[in-house]
RNA sequence: GGAGAGGUACCCAAGUGGCCAAAGGGGACAGACUGUAAAUCUGCUGGCAGACGCCUUCGCAGGUUCGAAUCCUGCCCUCUCCA
């Protein structure tokens, strides 16, 4: 007999997936589930090094709320064993190892920021060393013997290196393996993550009957891009907007998408409905909504939504207060500067330099050159300028960057 | 173990004795324009110096030469094929 509550689960779960693999295997769990009061055990692997949460990460935590609100359970798995194994991105070999002190520390500043999101009640903390550390190396073998190499292979980026005569390491076979292996520690009935994750997901759903368990459910979800538009979101490219970033910061981060974008960020970051998004696409098309609205209203929300309403608003006035109406932002920083003193001459150059403002002096002549640089408000674009050195003079470099230069002590 | 190929700036990639601080593309940054830090176009992209200029960089360490990213020797690393 079909169980409504299930399929209507399976309806809501299923939504914004990239893959479900597979919905008949979600429906059934989900129905045991409910006949037995237990709930899913629902696994997220989570990365021991980078703790700042950024919009990438939230698409995925939206999931997973979705899962404890339908009174499933979130096992957060701190992979700080699997972290120091290596990278199978292929960029670096092998990650310094972190102390069991990082970690933790990670691993509380992780869960702190998840919070946003998640109901901390519903939401389990553990590490994967505290299972892998014991293996020794027969239990290893045994897990490894359980796959092949011409599966691992199989996955996208391992086949990629491998056809286009980029290093492997052995070891990076070892880590979707590990990571299987946490889906059997724990007796996983589900586990997300983005779409880069799809390969390892069903690795361990391949592993887990080997050890008596029910295969997980691989649900995944799409990569949300970076400001670039183009590459994933992610904290090594730069192109991420934190959940902690101050409230101006993260407004102006996401007026800088590309207009194409939008609709991707409403879907999964706001997770609105597909018709919505919809009726907002057509609605552009057509000039009934203007693009620079619909983005500022995205970039409020968001704002609203890991601040409040309040600084949403502020954080709008602000940046048009900067980039549309050209005028200085309502704080500036303030920059002691140590060289000379009031009143004396300084190459300005030097002084964009000396500020921060440019990361070099070259630099700061090449922008002075560019003409991106102002003083009290005044382009200047002689390279070899020079100014007449005075406490809360302002500096400008390009659109956003500004300075109160204070001199002396 | 044997035989070849290769390691160039943030990334990809050209360059095989001087004209190389090193083509081209991407990215980043800046300027113009605009609807925003969108899009498009333009500029720029080792460091120090006001400027003449000086210093550092082409896997690492030496060497040849008036002069090396380019030639030689050794070392490290990667890939391919064979065993």
């Amino acid at each position: 007999m079909e169980n409504l509550e299930a399929k209507r689960q399976v309806e809501i779960l299923g939504d914004r997936a990239e893959t479900l693999v597979t919905p008949e295997d979600l429906y059934e769990k989900i129905k045991v589930s409910l006949e037995t009061k237990r709930p899913m055990k629902v696994k997220l692997g989570v990365d021991p090094s980078a703790p700042d949460l950024h919009l990438g990460h939230v698409v995925v935590m939206k999931k997973l709320r979705e899962f404890q609100e339908l009174g499933h359970e979130i096992y957060f798995v701190i992979g700080d064993f699997t972290g120091m194994i290596g990278d199978p991105s292929g960029r670096s070999t092998t990650r310094r190892q972190l102390s069991r002190e990082e970690v933790q520390a990670n691993a509380e500043t992780y869960r702190d920021q998840a919070t946003l999101i998640l109901d901390p009640q519903k939401t389990h903390t553990v590490f994967n060393s505290s299972w892998l550390t014991p293996m020794n190396f027969v239990d290893v073998i045994k897990l490894g013997s359980r796959f092949t190499v011409a599966r691992m292979l199989e996955r996208d980026d391992f086949r990629k290196r491998y056809e286009g005569g980029l290093p492997i390491g052995v070891h990076e076979f070892m880590y979707p393996l590990a990571q299987a292996y946490d889906s059997v520690a724990i007796g996983a009935d589900v586990e997300l993550g983005g779409t880069d994750q799809t390969f390892n997901l069903l690795v361990g759903r391949a592993i887990q009957p080997e050890y008596g368990q029910k295969p997980q459910v691989c649900l995944t979800l799409p990569i949300l891009a970076g400001l670039d538009g183009v590459q994933k979101m992610s904290k090594s490219l730069g192109n991420y907007v934190a959940v902690k970033d101050e409230p101006n910061e993260m407004f102006g981060k996401i007026m800088s998408i590309p207009d194409a974008q939008m609709s991707t960020y409403y879907r999964l970051v706001l997770t609105k409905s597909r018709a919505w998004v919809e009726a907002l696409e057509a609605d552009l098309k057509s000039g009934k909504a203007h693009p620079m609205d619909a983005k500022m209203a995205l970039a409020g929300e968001i704002v609203k939504e890991f601040h409040d309403a309040a600084a949403a608003e502020a954080a709008k006035s602000e940046f048009l207060r900067v980039f549309r109406e050209r005028e200085i932002p309502t704080e500036i920083q303030e920059i002691f500067v140590d060289e000379g003193k009031e009143g004396d001459q300084i190459g300005l150059a030097r002084l964009v330099c000396l500020t921060g403002l440019a990361s070099s002096s070259s630099e700061a002549r090449r922008l002075l050159k560019g003409g991106a640089v102002r003083v009290d408000g005044i382009k200047q674009s002689l390279e070899s300028a020079t100014v007449t050195l005075s406490d809360g003079m302002l500096l400008q470099v390009g659109k956003r960057r500004f300075c109160k230069v204070r001199v002396g002590r």
